[in-house]
DNA sequence: CAAATTGTGTACCATTTGGTACAAATGACA
DNA sequence: TGTCATTTGTACCAAATGGTACACAATTTG
C-alpha cells in the first residue's frame, strides 16, 4: 500500500519523458504498477490532478531549494549548481518549460506562468542585492532564466548536455558577485 | 481543389498551437476543411508524415533564408532581424524545439538535431568570418541558439515577448561584428 | 476485536483516436 | 467530348483513450 505523496516523483518523471497527453493512463498504470482504482482514489480529478500535483511539487522544491536561498544570503553560484544537479546536468527536462510549449499549456497556465515569474522575483532580489540598479537586476534575470531555459531545450534536442553546461558557465562569468 | 503544397503551412499553424498529440485528425479536417480522404491522399502516412513535411518545409525556410545568407555574407543583425519577424517578435513558437521536448521527439529525432546542428555550422562560419578564433565561435553559435530558444520558450509561458526580445538584444550588443 | 476508513484490482463504459475503403466528383488532356 | 488520373467526402473500423462502478483487501482506530 502507498500513499499519494510517493506517487507524485514518479509521476512527474512519467510525464518528463511521455509529456502530458503521451503519458496514457494504461501507461501511468503499468509504470507505477498501481490500477486505476488506486490512481483515481488518489487524484479524484484524473491526469489532471495528477499533472496539477507534480506542478505544485515542482514549484515547493523551487521555492525551498532555489528561491528562498537566493533571496536569503544564497550566492548565484550556488544556485546554479542545484539547478545543474537538478536537471542532471542538462539530462533532464524541464517540466513546466515543456508543459508551456505544448497544448497543455491552457490547462496549467497560471500554474506555469507563476513559477517563472517566481524564479524571476528572487533573481531581481538577488542580483540588487549584489550592488545593480534596478533596470539592470531585470535584465540580468531575464537573461539567466533565458539561458537556462534554451540550454535545456537545446540539450534535449541534440541530446548533448554542453548546450546547457557551457550555458551555466557563462551566466558564472557574467554575473560572480 | 488544393494541393500538398498549400497544406503545409496550414499544417504547420495548428501543430504550432496544439502539438503534434494534440492535434487530432478530427480537429485537422475541421480546421483544413478537408475530409481525411483528401488529407490521406497528400499524406499517405498519416499525421506522422504531415509533420514531417512541416519540420522539412520548416527547415527549407531556414536553409534559404537564415543558414545560407549567414555563410555567404549576410550581417548578424540581418539574420536576428528575420528571426524576430519569423517568430512573430516571441508570440509563435518554435515546433521544433517543442517537438523536441514532447515525446514526438524520438520520432523525429533526427531532423530536431539536423535543424539546429545546421544553424549552429552556420553560426560558427560567420562568426569565424568575422575574426573569432574557432574555440570562441563555437561558444558563441551556442549562446545565440540558447538564447532563442529559451527566449521562445519563456516568451510563450509568461505570455510575453520581453523575454525573446530582449534576448535578441543582448546577443547584437555582444555579437556586433 | 469490530467497525469504519482507506487502498486496490478488475470489469466495464462511451467516446475518440488514427486509419481504411470506396464511390462520386473534379480536373487535365487528347 | 471521352478518357484517365487526381481529388474529395462519407461511411466504416479496430484499438486505445480517460473515466466510473464496485467488490474485495488492508489498514487504522474506537
Amino acid at each position: 500500500m502507498r500513499e499519494r505523496a510517493d506517487l507524485i516523483p514518479e509521476l512527474a518523471e512519467i510525464f518528463r519523458e511521455y509529456g502530458f497527453e503521451g503519458a496514457s493512463l494504461a501507461f501511468i498504470t503499468e509504470r507505477t504498477g498501481l490500477g486505476k482504482g488506486s490512481l483515481y482514489n488518489f487524484f479524484p480529478g484524473g491526469k489532471a490532478e495528477m499533472a496539477g500535483a507534480v506542478l505544485e511539487h515542482i514549484s515547493r522544491w523551487f521555492e525551498e531549494d532555489i528561491f528562498v536561498p537566493l533571496e536569503q544570503g544564497g550566492s548565484l553560484s550556488e544556485m546554479l549548481s542545484h539547478v545543474k544537479t537538478y536537471f542532471a546536468g542538462g539530462g533532464r527536462v524541464c517540466l513546466v518549460g515543456m508543459f508551456a510549449l505544448t497544448e497543455t499549456r491552457d490547462q496549467f497556465a497560471v500554474q506555469i506562468a507563476a513559477y517563472f515569474e517566481r524564479w524571476e522575483v528572487a533573481l531581481v532580489a538577488y542580483l540588487v542585492r549584489q550592488g545593480k540598479h534596478p533596470a539592470e537586476a531585470q535584465a540580468g534575470a531575464l537573461d539567466i532564466l533565458v539561458t537556462i531555459q534554451g540550454g535545456l531545450t537545446l540539450s534535449r534536442a541534440r541530446n548533448s548536455p554542453q548546450y546547457f553546461l557551457q550555458g551555466l558557465k557563462r551566466l558564472r562569468q557574467d554575473y560572480q558577485g
